[in-house]
RNA sequence: GCCGCGUUGGUCAAUCGGUUAAGACGCCUCCCUUUCACGGAGGAAUGAGGGGUUCGAUUCCCCUACGCGGUACCA
């Protein structure tokens, strides 16, 4: 008996998609999938002078990158096309509807101009009344089927001067409807004016639109923003005339997304103000090529993305923060959902975002994580890779046991370095990185903090760079022979793991009477040029005693002089 | 102005008449760690104001204040 459940999405293609938007995309689907029905999306393009090209696929990108895929769509249409209300409004579908309303008594012919509707504006403004509408009283004056005599009306019609269609709502009318967040929510139609329904170039408006498709497309279910809770009635009213207000779909007013600092709607100006995006990935202005940051670019992961947004205004009250989108759609409920507007705070949205990293394993966003070290001009699978220092410093050059004697004299070096594998089969390299990665995800926030992480595996630090000065005042020759030492031992170690490698230089330090903490931290700079990253013998490790000799010899030259 | 919606720590928030008013983010202290993190243990910090209803209000009602949204041939 009940009718399978249907949601929309309908954006107008206007540029990025914002962070409110696709939590009513998540909310959308969480309610269609939770009930086994259909998510449409639907493209509210009837403002042609505010439609920007290459923002339906951008949307429709968004959503797949989060992993939202429509149901129907333009881009896959099922059985209630057209899905862009401009080729709906070619096949005349809502003039239709227009006629049928004026027809019915509840719309009527309106030939105002702009200048005509400026000057009613202004005219009738007052302290009291500061934007007087088009409604019941004001209708009268102006010039319309309504005001002017039928031949008239004729006459204007008949020779083509523009008109638009407005509803004609009359005064001192209760309307109300069931909000399922909100509960009843009650207007008077005096306070509702009579609304353009369809415009002069043919266009439906917004109000005219919405019920028309959602009710040829069967929607059941209509989620939106707070800010259409004002032009309600208007759509109570519509179905009331047209299908009947039983027909109506349930509505459902979301809470708005607030800006974190001050109040009122998060908007795209505040992230650039503080620092954070807006959108959901990249957006290119086409008209000033103007790049806005997205998320995804910003180095989130959707599940974090998504889990972040899906609880910026609902939980599910038991505590639980972290949620998979399965367990969403499980748990989601309407009822849940707060009425008041949250405020976005970036820093949350980072810990969902670490604990997303911390959660998921390394191979669920490596592919993303390549990306960020390629942009960075790090190939972290390619040659590039720990078989050698790329961008060789002039210090990293001296390699032969002569060059060794000069920076410790008195050190006779034999030295055969072991050889290995140069060039690791991909699947190696790919398991290698793997290891990088699992190595540093506890310390990133952000998936591009995987760079600034772990670069010093694909590229040894410049020597000549590296901010020695925490360790230079107190370098001396027992230290240089240390290491000198050190390098020795790195050639002869057979088994080359972190334990082994601690505890060999542990009892090298041991035996030259030196602190293994006076130590560790020269050695850190050696092989990461900064005081960062994981354990130095995990770093090792992963280096290889080639890699890790040439820059421990490096840094050793620059603290000889 | 009018209409509508909202208001628990700095932020996200639990509570559906009786609690020492959860938890999380952030912040602070300590532990772990001779890097940075992660982790662990603590800490500071909350019911806008006023009336009711009630044995008892954060919770229900009213008023006020404040905030937000709308008030377009934009969505």
């Amino acid at each position: 008996m009940s009718k399978k459940v249907r949601l929309r999405f309908a954006p107008s293609p206007t540029g990025g998609l914002h962070l409110g938007g696709v939590r009513t995309v998540l909310y959308n689907y969480l309610f269609a999938r939770q009930h086994k029905g259909d998510f449409v999306l639907r493209i509210e393009d009837t403002d042609q002078s505010r439609y920007v090209s290459g923002a339906e696929e951008y949307i429709l990108d968004c959503l797949a990158w989060c992993g939202l895929i429509p149901d129907e769509s333009p881009f896959h249409p099922g059985a209630y096309g057209p899905y862009r209300q401009s080729e709906r409004k070619a096949k005349s579908i809502y003039a239709e509807y227009a006629q049928q309303l004026i027809d019915q008594g509840h719309a009527y012919y309106a030939f105002d101009t702009t200048e005509e509707l400026e000057n009613m504006r202004t005219q009738y403004k007052s302290a009291e009344n500061p934007s007087p509408q088009y409604n019941h009283t004001l209708r009268t004056r102006m010039r319309n089927s309504l005001s002017l005599p039928a031949a008239e009306v004729k006459a204007l019609l008949d020779a083509g001067t523009p008109y638009v269609v407005r509803i004609k709502v009359m005064p001192k009318e209760e309307i109300h409807f069931t909000d399922l967040i909100r509960g009843e929510v009650r207007f008077s139609t005096d306070g509702v004016d009579d609304k353009v329904l369809l415009k002069a170039d043919g266009m439906p408006t917004y109000h005219l639109a919405v019920v028309v498709d959602d009710h040829l497309m069967e929607i059941t279910h209509a989620f939106r923003g707070e800010e259409w809770l004002p032009s309600a009635p208007v759509h109570i009213l519509l179905w009331r005339h047209l299908f009947g207000e039983d027909k109506m779909p349930r509505w459902a007013h979301l809470p708005l997304i607030l800006k974190p600092d001050g109040n009122g709607k998060l908007s795209k100006r505040d992230g650039d103000r503080l620092g954070f995006p807006v959108f959901a990935m990249n957006w290119t202005d086409p008209a000033t090529g103007q790049i806005n940051k997205g998320f995804r670019e910003m180095g989130f992961l959707p599940e974090a993305f998504l889990n972040m947004l899906a609880m910026l205004g609902w939980n599910d009250g038991s505590g639980q923060e972290l949620f998979t989108l399965d367990e969403l759609i499980e748990k989601f409920s309407l009822d849940r959902v707060h009425k008041g507007g949250a405020k976005f705070d970036f820093e949350k949205a980072k810990w969902f975002n670490q604990e997303w990293i911390k959660r998921l394993p390394v191979s669920a966003y490596q592919d993303q994580v390549i990306g960020f070290f390629r942009a960075a001009g790090i190939d972290p699978l390619g040659n590039a890779g720990t078989t050698g220092t790329t961008n060789a410093s002039p210090a990293t050059a001296l390699d032969t046991v002569a060059e060794l004697s000069e920076i410790a004299p008195g050190i006779t070096g034999p030295a055969s370095i072991p050889t290995y594998d140069e060039t690791p089969a991909p699947s190696q390299q790919e398991e290698k990185f793997q290891q990088i990665l699992t190595l540093v995800k506890d310390r990133c926030h952000l998936l591009t903090e995987f760079v600034q992480q772990a670069s010093f595996f694909f590229r040894a630090p410049n020597a000549a760079d590296t901010d020695l000065s925490p360790v230079k005042p107190k370098w001396n020759d027992a230290k240089q022979l240390f290491f000198v030492e050190w390098i020795r031992q790195l050639q002869l170690i057979r088994t080359w793991d972190a334990p082994t490698l601690e505890k060999e230089f542990k009892e090298m330090a041991a035996a030259a009477e030196i602190k293994p903490g006076d130590l560790l931290l020269p050695l850190r700079l050696m092989l990461v040029g900064g005081k960062f990253g994981p354990g130095v013998f995990d770093i090792i490790t992963v280096l290889g005693p080639e890699e890790s000799i040439a820059r421990i010899k490096a840094v050793l030259a620059q603290l000889q002089s």
